[in-house]
DNA sequence: AACGAGATGTTATAATGTTTCAAATCTCGT
DNA sequence: ACGAGATTTGAAACATTATAACATCTCGTT
């Protein structure tokens, strides 16, 4: 099949890296933001797949690194690069995930795979608007919106890649 | 104004908790599912207000019971009330929040008021329909679905009823 | 009474995230 | 180039949230 999203089938995945690099540059010189050697380096690591990776997860690849980093400088990164767009938070996961629409100011919703773990990043216009409506209906004026939805990709669904 | 879902104004309360009490025994006698007297004071604390509470400020209330507990104990009464549907998890606020809708299977989403910190549940057809057809289009089996919208409820948007 | 399943108690530990203050580095105007 | 001020990083301690492992209790059944 093809008509799958990347994360959902063997891809050219140093391309997503090497883009995610580009855009993150462009973003942080577009804002006068430093992304510096660690902040790179985080983001990096986050992409080396499509799996969501905790913070002590980088810590420990930093560690690997020779970097001898404490929880803080991880978690300032990811505040770095999630206040300017980079990256996501996945919440029922406490981890972290590339963003792929680096820069835009954007609403998305979050796939995950339960069981390969892979996560798809979308923006949903439909969903958006209907959300909207509901605030509006309620005269809730929304800020941050969380949109994770757990369950089987496609791969995982019959036969089970499981990776 | 008097449109407002419950949380954002005065309400009897009481009847709040005594409905949730009375639907969660409903529930759990249909369910050959034990209500414990921990598990029921579990539910009743975490009713006390339209506001979801962490596990460790049930346990510091338990506490204050004269009830010794350890984090096991709350954990283990949070696991039950979420397996029966009496109680949600918000993932973006690690608290926990009564069921407005005990029993039934159901995809709700919660809009959080950032301010005074209330919850509202709702069950969102339209969105639930959006999330659908976009996960199909990836082809994506949806298990569990959480939708966390922060932002201000219309007491702290004007003025600020901080409560 | 003996048993077994479910529920609770108890202790320790894991996993995630923050506060605080000091030191290093960068920026920018002089 | 220089130095004041801002930003970034280092480092240690701590706070919060959640789970593992095993012992004990409760209560209905045999
Ligand atoms: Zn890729
Ligand atoms: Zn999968
Ligand atoms: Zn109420
Ligand atoms: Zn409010």
């Amino acid at each position: 099949m093809s008509a799958n999203a990347l994360p959902y089938r063997p891809h050219n995945h140093s391309a997503c890296v090497h883009q995610a690099l580009t855009d993150a540059r462009t973003v942080c010189a577009s804002r006068q933001a430093r992304l510096t050697p660690i902040r790179e380096r985080v983001l990096e690591l986050i992409w080396q797949s499509h799996k969501p990776l905790g913070a002590y997860d980088l810590l420990a690849v930093l560690a690997e690194d020779g970097h001898n980093a404490a929880p803080p400088t991880v978690y300032r990164a990811l505040d770095f690069l999630q206040q300017n767009g980079l990256v996501h938070r996945i919440a029922s996961l406490n981890a972290f995930t590339g963003c792929t629409h680096a820069g835009e100011n954007h609403t998305c919703l979050f796939l995950i795979c339960r069981c390969c773990r892979n996560v798809l990043e979308l923006t949903a216009p439909g969903v958006t608007r209907a959300l909207n409506e509901v605030s509006e209906a309620e005269a809730f004026t929304p800020e941050e919106t969380t949109i994770e939805v757990a369950g089987l990709c496609p791969g995982c669904k019959d036969g089970g890649d499981h990776d």
